[in-house]
DNA sequence: AGCACA
């Protein structure tokens, strides 16, 4: 076998037409724009093939009939000034295949599922949650999957269709990740985002690396969270409480008044909160918070332990787990609340409207969920609010106060995508479902008992600003909404589960002085669009 | 300056 001259016509002459030509010696970087240029004027061409060869300077074209790849073959056969592109002599010839196979690389083939690569991150810098905080402003996202490969961090983040998908892809796309929504030790994050060949991811378990956010059922990883619910026992041994699916703040430095509807829009953030009660004790305000679920009230305490809600210092929050496990609240007041219960004047938690749609209509105000601060719209800003009760937290209440922090809250250091984007990338309609707590349900757990706090206190009359936060990541709390979801397993690409447990949402960094303004700037101010890569198919 | 899935 080693004639290798077999009996190919290897060389120029012999070569039979086609409506393919292969062009050589093109100028470094030539793009497709300028191929088309100079073929355009003999016919239609239909797809092209640029960067080939080991110096990338060679291309294919192909022209929609033969006789127009003739036409140009022989028109410079015979002209006496070469084809030339930047004044650079281009030569061509016929191919010797008959048409061009796109390989699309694969990554420009609209898909529901993108690859998202980051840059200057180490695998766990940007946190699940971070990821779907930010995408799900285009749309529900079903899946994430993080894993780590040669290309270094990256994700699959599954939507639920193309669309939605490819709107991210564009918005995002280059553009960087806010610093405040990564760990003080990252620089800068920029996103690469193609489109996966994948169409339906298969995650097994909630983790840190990967979630199914349309699977209720589905078993948090033991990876994750092992049985007991423990994050390792933290190297620096802090808290040895058990865990408890209730919290206990405290507010240190309570410079600003913190009202009940401040503290529910924070928690919300890690799931659904079902009651709060505040009360004083040692001279300090203190609060009961409960969640349905003791992996909610975990993430909530280690995203949130020892941040403040304002910035300065102020209202720092201490954290740690009750005994309490479920919470007796009597009535709904300035200093308690049951959001289990639909009541009078109060909006009621509608799960239920969250788990109908994935990217549907707008959710009535009065049923945005809390998780709002996980799902972020771009458009609609999660903001602890006046309107308050019920934590139905909708829109942004951008006036920024003197020196309260004017970035959204977030969810984990998250700033709102509204903050991020500014614009209305993705139409306000797209309010996303975010994942709550297991048992999410608002309504499921009716029952009161345990002994309630001790509740006193003066009436707290919300100041007009609703104030921002700054604040811990939206821990996730490793269940989903109730979406019908076909269940299922991940496997394949993304498999590397390695890195410390528990330090998602720990590991946001909270930056203070980011105002929302400049989360603006940055997300939008044109981060040198990604040069439009050539390699697909062009028409005329 | 010489033919393309990484």
């Amino acid at each position: 076998m080693t004639s290798s001259a077999a009996g190919q016509p290897q060389f120029r002459l012999t070569q039979p037409p086609s409506k393919v030509l292969h062009l050589r010696n093109l100028p470094w970087e030539c793009s497709e724009e300028e191929l088309i240029e100079i073929c355009k004027p003999f016919g239609k061409i239909v797809n092209t093939k640029c960067n080939v060869g080991a110096n990338r300077n060679q291309a294919f074209v192909e022209f929609g009939d033969l006789n127009q790849a003739i036409s140009m073959v022989s028109y410079y056969a015979s002209s006496s000034e070469p084809a030339q592109i930047r004044g650079k002599t281009v030569y061509l010839q016929y191919s010797n295949r008959q048409e061009i196979i796109n390989n699309k690389s694969s990554g420009d083939v609209p898909s529901n599922v993108l690859l998202v690569t980051f840059e200057g991150v180490e695998a766990g810098d940007v946190s699940i949650d971070v990821l779907h905080l930010v995408f799900s402003a285009f749309g529900f996202v079903h899946k994430i999957a993080t894993f780590e490969k040669t290309a270094g961090f990256q994700a699959l983040v599954q939507f639920s269709n193309s669309e939605t998908a490819s709107s991210a892809r564009t918005a995002l796309d280059g553009r960087s990740i806010p610093r405040y929504l990564l760990p003080d030790h990252v620089g800068t994050c920029h996103l690469h985002i193609s489109f996966s060949a994948h169409v339906d991811l298969t995650v097994k378990f909630q983790s840190h690396r990967s979630r199914d956010y349309t699977n209720p059922y589905l078993p948090v990883a033991p990876s994750a969270m092992d049985g007991t619910g423990q994050y390792g026992v933290g190297a620096d041994g802090k808290k040895k409480e058990p865990e408890s699916n209730v919290l206990l703040a405290s507010i240190e430095n309570m410079q600003y008044n913190v009202t009940i509807e401040v503290l529910h829009t924070i928690f919300s953030a890690f799931g659904f909160v079902q009651k709060i009660a505040m009360f004083e004790k040692n001279a300090g305000l203190q609060a009961l918070i409960q969640y349905p679920d003791i992996s909610s009230a975990v993430a909530a305490l280690e995203a949130l332990e020892g941040h403040c809600i304002y910035e300065g210092g102020y209202c720092k929050l201490h954290l740690s787990y009750s005994r309490h496990t479920d919470l007796t609240v009597k009535a709904n007041n300035d200093r308690s609340r049951d959001y289990t219960v639909p009541e009078t004047g109060l909006l009621p938690m509608q799960p239920s409207m969250l788990g109908s749609q994935p990217s549907g209509p707008a959710i009535p105000a009065s049923n945005v969920m809390p998780q709002s601060l996980l799902g972020p719209q771009p458009s609609g800003l999660v903001m602890p609010s006046a309107n308050g009760v019920g934590g139905v937290v909708q829109q942004q209440c951008p006036p920024a106060s003197g020196n309260m922090m004017s970035s959204p809250i977030v969810s984990g250091g998250q700033v709102l995508p509204n903050s991020m984007y500014g614009v209305p990338y993705p139409p306000p309609a797209t309010q996303v479902p975010i994942a709550y707590g297991p048992g999410g349900h608002p309504h499921s757990q009716p029952s009161f008992s345990g002994p309630p706090p001790s509740f006193s206190g003066a009436p707290p009359a919300f100041s007009g600003t609703p104030p921002a936060f700054s604040g811990a990541s939206p821990a996730f709390s490793g269940t989903t909404p109730p979406f019908p979801g076909p269940p299922s397993t991940f496997s394949g690409t993304p498999s590397t589960f390695s890195g410390a447990m528990g330090s998602v949402p720990s590991s946001v960094a909270f930056d203070y002085s980011q105002p929302t303004s400049l989360q603006l700037g940055r997300l939008h101010q044109p981060q040198v669009l990604p040069p439009t890569s050539g390699s697909s198919v062009f028409y005329m």
